[in-house]
DNA sequence: TGCTAACTACGAAATGATTCGTATTAAATT
DNA sequence: AATTTAATACGAATCATTTCGTAGTTAGCA
């Protein structure tokens, strides 16, 4: 399985293809544009250039073009995941996750939520 | 502050100076030959842009120049680990997280040191 | 002192991403 | 049916990164 290494202006259209497929080349431009200023033609072609790299299928009504995401959003966070692990993390994980952990407040629920997947996790594994 | 985002050439090379500063050109670039063909004057160049981005700072001593880095580690991981998150993880580190933590094997030395770790969070702060 | 080896500086080509203008095509309206 | 509207396709300009060749410079050695 190839992996996924879209980049950011891609990533923002597939964020919004992952809320909700399928959509056309006009209803992603105009949401784009709530956030910056995009041309409709840049969209047209980013998402083109997307179709072709098989991140997207599309199907044809009238003279429209209706665009699906085609590749799994946990799977292409984990490709982004495993690159920056082994680009900047010295390929641990474990020191992504650290670091992760230490920065910004994180409320007691989301503490106790991690907590109780690394019980889990525990149960499966064992080193 | 401004946010450091080197390219994986730059992170490549950062990598080894963050092991042992300052050092020569021609050091990093026999290291980085140790994993695959460069060439001397793309490591040169690579450096001299770091150099202008401010990344790497340099000392002459007769003709060579010794270069450090001057951008922190522990800096450096967590603006990547920010665009990351805003970019792919809805913003949100703690998805990142348990993402990070689903994937691979996990020994249950480094389970309880994220363990610990969240014990120690959690008498920081409160929500 | 003059030659050689090694280093730096610089420019330019190749690649990929991003942006957008223009031409073309298809549907809808008059 | 002709015109207008709105979509797609395509090519080209711009920008950043990566790569490397060549020219120039400096230090050390014969």
């Amino acid at each position: 399985m190839s992996d996924y290494k879209p980049t950011d202006s891609e990533l923002e259209i597939l964020k919004l293809l992952w809320e909700k497929s399928p959509r056309t080349v006009r209803e992603i431009n105009n949401l784009l544009n709530q956030e910056k200023k995009v041309g409709y033609t840049t969209t047209l072609k980013i998402m083109q250039i997307m179709y072709q790299k098989g991140y997207l299928t599309r199907t044809k009504q009238g003279k429209v073009h209706y665009y699906t995401v085609s590749i799994e959003q946990q799977k292409t966070r984990q490709d982004l995941l495993d690159k920056l692990v082994k680009t900047a993390f010295d390929g641990s994980s474990f020191k992504l996750v650290m670091q992760a952990l230490g920065s910004g407040t994180r409320s007691k629920n989301e503490l106790d939520k991690i907590r109780q997947y690394l019980d889990q996790l525990e149960g499966e594994n064992n080193d």
